[in-house]
RNA sequence: GGAGAAAUACCCAAGUGGUGAAGGGGCUCCCCUGCUAAGGGAGUAGGGCGCGAAAGUGUCGCGAGGGUUCAAAUCCCUCUUUCUCCGCCA
């Protein structure tokens, strides 16, 4: 959430940049700020009080050793305790609004993110590799997977639901090659990250805290009846950046940077139609997520080295890709920033995305309490980035499709030949 | 799932309703002692929030949240986590 002493000091400004999201936020702000008047005068008459409050509870004791009559001051006092009461009850109510509209509240994109609507207004930074020019028809993954007998969605279907998928023979081998190969290269000297394996559950504190709630709650599946508090989780991120939830960082440990496997659980409700056909936009699916902890003044230089290291597992497939960056409209609602990569997929015929590199800034940190120190030893939110490293299904797919041949068989990438026992399906 | 116990600062730990939350270890500084060891003294409760230009000052913090009371680490309720035992289990 945004820091309520920042929207006060740069009203217009938030507003301005809030508004280029394709959402007005001026009233939000407006009683953001309101409620803050309200809190702050509450708190000067309650504290009144309660100093006055101390002050005669120490003399009561005094009182009563000295053989001294304390009906009229107790009486006094429960009057004052009453007061403070119900001074007390309206702070914490005025407190609970004031952190349900913050909660609302997007992050302002970044200065650097350039105005559009939709994604039609990404610019694009740069691109990696040449679509291979096919000489046959190539196909779908859906249509090789089908043929070679190693996906099966209709299974899924029976079994569970649409959206789901069976792997199976060297299809599964493919899938959980492609996750090994992710994580031994994050964890290898040039990527640095260490491997975190985080539960596949989190509780409500966690999803709020990384900003999947309270708004997006229809997003989520949540486990068991209505009085538990469990949901599977959407993406690793929001358990392994709750890892240092309500911490502070120990500054010689930063920047943390964890690359975590984890499956992924969405409803993707609103999205009935889209992407209806194999691996794309499945209700469950696995990434390698990296998520990085580190001091305010460093975040910009992580996120570049973080896009660079989605992108290097990426060319060690020698899958063409690029990189946009989103624009104010397209940005999701708690980054400041975002770079998307996108993969070359030949049933498209375009660009696909794959992998989602964000800047959270302070927003996520000071929603879940996570900090740092900063040069003088004093507590400061910690800044939060996270990305795919990358989505594991729609690299499969990609796989299949850059690399089928003419004869139907695919040929399996160099770097995952050691993980496949094989150079061909 | 059942029964019991526990949670106080960097660590250990005292504290069953009342003026500043003991004490010890560790750490920092000082003194003494030619070195070392030992000894003596002082300091050491973080963080949030309010007011203030600042210095300051007020308030809340004893696992979390409520309640009782003029007053709660202390009494009551709910929850979380940890430990021991039992049950179940990959």
């Amino acid at each position: 959430m945004l820091d309520i002493r920042f929207i006060r000091e740069n009203t217009e400004k938030v507003k301005q940049r809030l508004s280029m999201r394709g959402t007005n936020y001026d009233a939000a702000i407006d009683e953001v700020i309101s409620l803050d008047d309200k809190r702050k005068a509450i708190i000067g008459q309650v504290e009144g009080l309660k100093a006055q409050q101390n002050k005669v509870s120490k003399q009561i004791p005094q009182m009563k050793k000295a053989g001294e009559d304390t009906t009229a001051i107790m009486a006094e006092m429960k009057e004052i305790a009453a007061k403070v009461k119900e001074l007390d009850a309206q702070q914490s109510e005025v407190e609970a609004q004031l952190k349900d509209a913050l909660l609302g509240i997007p992050n302002v994109p970044a200065d650097k993110v350039p105005e559009g609507t939709d994604d039609s207004a990404n610019p694009e930074i740069r691109r990696w590799g040449t679509p291979k020019e096919f000489d046959f028809e190539p196909k779908a993954h859906w249509d090789i997977g089908a043929e070679k007998g190693i996906l099966l969605p209709d299974v899924a279907g029976k079994v569970t639901g649409s959206r789901f998928h069976f792997y199976r023979g060297m299809g599964a081998r493919l899938e959980r090659a492609v996750i090994n190969y992710f994580l031994n290269t994050h964890t290898d000297e040039k990527g640095g990250y260490t491997e975190i394996l985080p539960p596949f559950i989190a509780n409500g504190a966690s999803m709020t805290g990384t900003g999947q709630l309270p708004k997006f709650s229809e997003q989520m599946y949540q486990l068991g009846r209505e009085d538990n508090d469990l949901y599977l989780i959407p993406t690793a991120e929001v358990p392994v950046t709750n890892m240092f939830r309500d911490d502070i960082i120990p500054a010689e440990q930063l920047p943390v940077r964890y690359a975590a496997y984890s499956a992924c659980f969405r409803r993707e409700a609103g999205a009935a139609g889209r992407d209806a056909r194999g691996l794309i936009r499945q209700h469950q699916f696995n990434k390698v997520e990296l998520v990085n902890f580190t001091a305010p003044e460093d975040s910009w230089t992580q996120l570049e080295n973080l896009t660079r290291e989605a992108e290097r597992v990426l060319e060690g497939l020698g899958l063409p890709h690029r990189v946009v960056m989103l624009c104010t409209g397209d940005v999701g609602f708690s980054s400041a920033c975002t770079y998307d990569i996108e993969v070359w997929m030949p049933s498209y015929g375009r660009y696909v995305e794959i992998s989602s590199c964000s800047n959270f800034l302070d927003y996520q940190a000071r929603r879940a309490n996570i900090r740092c120190r900063n040069a003088e030893g004093k507590p400061v939110f910690a800044h939060t980035l996270n990305g795919s490293g990358v989505a594991v299904g729609r690299t499969v797919a990609a796989i299949l499709e850059n690399y089928q041949n003419a004869d139907g068989s695919v040929t399996i990438p160099e770097a995952l030949r050691p993980y496949m026992g094989c150079d061909k399906i």
